[in-house]
DNA sequence: AATATTTATGGAAACGTTTCCACAATATAA
DNA sequence: TTATATTGTGGAAACGTTTCCATAAATATT
């Protein structure tokens, strides 16, 4: 049996079907008579509008993708997490794709883009993509830049870094090194890398660098590498939460002393607090970066004048247990 | 500027909506010189199809909901990470809701089916429904009894645990306790206490259960009430991984020895498995679990007979470093 | 050669909205 | 009283597909 549609409730009781819509969408010159007639159908059909019609005359959606290269992650499942809160307040449901690192998915969800199947996506994504591909489409980007005309959310990398690696030098470590998985040149997070750099030259200490692309799962090769070059680290930068877990869990397991002989600092350290040491780390605002990723979205798909094209949250700087 | 549409490519290349549409579809009763000719004008022109008018006319969305109580929590993100996969696999997209625990949220979503936003939904919710406000709709639900004709998919709760209390005892544990949070009636994971309870009793052994319904966040204060009641419990079955692991948390704050002095078995405690302490786990197969909603859902929306209401899965026993 | 079947195609109708234009009824101004 | 706004309403057209029916052309069957 066919569902109720907007012309049945218009027949029911006897007004034309604009003026339907009109009660639907609240449209303020409507009779309260008129209104409560409507209404009043509306609730004996137990009518519901369809959304497959709205979108097809008003050629919106109201849907946001985000795009991430996986979705159980504790950073991007908090992401996940507050965008779905912020997107619905804005009456806009939320589109969970996963790229799974590979750039045809990414490019797969670009045409779904194209297809209207989401007004708008926020893009967390490591590759190179040609800057037409995103042409007229609303797109936002953490961390990364897309091109011209795509605003990026993203957080201070460089001053948090710098603190970062200051307060270990604070805190006594001689021999700090930074431990990251290298992101593409046109990445924000590029300059932790450049901010840990200009620190240690500043005060004439050794740059001991790991920070290779890897695949997920291999970050303990990564760590074996540090140490393989050197025993005498005392201070560690780590950029990345996988990463601080995995060199945490390796150091409990092999007990070297945190933070009595190794010191460590981390971007985006703060998940897996559950556990019974809390890492020192710079704390991304991911609430705020959410909110403002959904306000970006929503301007662009509103072609709105004047989108700031840089956002730049600042890192709450959280002291915990793996410093001195 | 518009965008091309399925008229635009006809006329390019001299043929009839339909035929595009054939062509589209991969329908094969098209000659090959046609097709060949349709999609050149499709590459020339960059036509995309609209997902809107598609959906309309075939009353289809090919979207999938899954409404979680939160979306950033260990077992949820990685069941929407696997639930994405599967669906992507049948061609479809995942939209990702989250209740907050609110049933009006709730309802909201049953609201969002009704208007096809989604062909379908994985419900994994707390609270009572009414039974009718499900009808027609294709949902299935995990762990929970929605009602009649909902298929629910689920791990054996009763043998799982009773494997896991019944390894406390092999391994010394003589006062053993039982720690949730009371899920509903309905609720396949009420089946735990019972399972405690049943072995428990057939070992003669004192029956100390702390299960009662809490606010995300609360888990201290339960923690504190087991342990308010009793001194000299040797052993705990863990109902949930948050639980899990702020119990973890507490014992290794507190310096109580885990698994010396008290041993720990937990359902679903597999996560946050990067801490230097695995636990003892009776581990759900969610991959397997989500390619059966997403198989169900399916299954539903096309009206399939004979879909089975009741799936069970076996959960992996993974002995780790919280027992002896 | 006549007829029946198969294959390929065109295009109208349908899907359920919104929106625009027309118009009637009423209120306001002259 | 007449002219002019204002308000509320009806309904056609448009949005971009799919699908069904009709039909033409090609092929097979008698």
């Amino acid at each position: 049996m066919r569902n109720p549609t907007i012309k049945d409730v218009a027949e029911r009781c006897g007004v034309g079907i604009g003026t339907v819509s009109r009660v639907l969408n609240n449209s303020p010159q409507i009779s309260e008579e008129t209104r409560a007639k409507v209404l009043k159908a509306i609730e004996e059909l137990n009518y519901v509008p369809n959304v497959a019609g709205k979108r097809l005359s008003q050629n919106r959606s109201y849907v946001l993708a985000v795009v991430v290269p996986v979705i159980a992650h504790p950073f991007f499942a908090k992401l996940i997490g507050e965008l779905e809160l912020e997107a619905d307040k804005h009456g806009y449901s939320l589109l969970v794709v996963s790229s799974q690192h590979r750039i045809e998915k990414e490019k797969e969800i670009l045409q779904r883009l194209k297809e209207k199947q989401a007004d708008g996506a926020l893009f967390v994504t490591h590759y190179e993509h040609d800057e037409s591909e995103f042409k007229n489409l609303a797109i936002v980007t953490i961390d990364r830049h897309l091109g011209e005309g795509i605003p990026i959310v993203t957080t201070d990398n460089y001053e948090a870094t710098r603190k970062g690696v200051e307060y270990l030098i604070e805190r006594g470590a001689k021999r700090i090194s930074f431990l990251g998985t290298k992101p593409s040149q046109a990445s924000e997070v590029a300059l932790r890398e450049k901010a840990y750099r200009d620190v240690i030259r500043e005060h004439d200490m050794e740059e001991i660098v790991v920070n290779r692309e890897i695949k997920h799962g291999e970050e303990g090769a990564l760590i074996d590498e540090l140490f393989g070059t050197d025993k005498t680290i005392d201070g560690i930068f780590v950029s990345g939460c996988i990463l601080a877990n995995v060199l945490k869990k390796k150091f409990e397991k092999e007990g070297c002393k945190v933070p009595e002989e190794i010191q460590i600092v981390s971007y985006d350290g703060e998940f897996f607090r559950t556990s019974n040491k809390n890492m020192t780390t710079l704390k991304q605002p991911i609430k705020l970066m959410a909110e403002k990723c959904v306000e970006l979205l929503i301007k662009l798909i509103n072609k709105e004048e004047n989108i700031p094209m840089m956002n730049k949250f600042e890192c709450q700087f959280v002291i915990g247990d793996t410093t001195k």
